[in-house]
DNA sequence: TTGATAATAGTAACTATTACTATTTAATTT
DNA sequence: AAATTAAATAGTAATAGTTACTATTATCAA
């Protein structure tokens, strides 16, 4: 893969948010560095830097959204604010328990709970 | 909501497997019985039938699917021959455990697990 | 049986994403 | 440093999945 300005502009794009931009959000901060940049090159780019590991998806619902966050991590979801939270759990020892009980090889854990944010718990 | 004949056999199609089908498939099988259905007929009753609790999705990278499977469950997801398995874990206590580790109040946990289901294990 | 309106088939429109193509740019070779 | 080569680009067209629209039909309550 050759250098590109493009890539590593919307790869810094994505690292400089927690919020899991979905790819039109990127191409339209991505346009404030690089003015002519094109959605077409947004979306090449995005996907490179998830082949090569650099950043990650979150699936919403039907649209996929890019977080920069590649620590192993779940993702809260507030029902109301729509905010997405990434979480650290250790110690789930979740790839174990499928690997006894079922006859399954895991490699990948994705978790979402959805549900309600502090900023929204009524108290 | 008044009852229609397309949405029974909508249900009845995706209720008849388990194989997660997707809106095209639905169609397809919907058309056997039902031969001028049309497409947004499926997809209008499909959400009826998900909104309603009848039926469940779930989502597979950038496509949804449908599951007739309304226990709660969660899935396994081949990267083979992607096929997705309903599996039923107790005793995860995931809720309680982001309910007191994290300011947030769950109501639906969703986890897929990737890996090699036991028709790909080279053993 | 009639009247109100939910649901339908068929089609158009929309959204997110990928494909195409002539041109530009990065990196390698001379 | 200039020439070469191929990856990356901008701009646009195309595609896939889904929703919206509209005239007609079907359900169901009075």
């Amino acid at each position: 893969m050759r250098y590109s300005h493009q890539r590593k502009v919307i790869q810094k794009v994505v690292k400089s948010t927690k919020s899991h931009p979905n790819a039109d959000w990127v191409y339209k901060e991505t346009r404030k560095l690089i003015p002519d940049v094109s959605l077409g090159t947004v979306y090449r780019n995005l996907n490179q830097l998830v082949t090569n590991g650099s950043i990650n998806t979150v699936q919403d619902g039907s649209v996929t959204r890019y977080d920069g966050n590649i620590k192993p991590h779940y993702h809260l979801k507030c029902d109301e604010c729509s905010e997405i939270i990434d979480i650290e759990i250790h110690d789930l020892n979740l790839k174990n328990k499928i690997r006894s009980k079922f006859d399954f090889e895991p490699s990948d854990v994705e978790i979402t709970v959805t549900g309600t944010c502090n900023k929204h718990i009524l108290r």
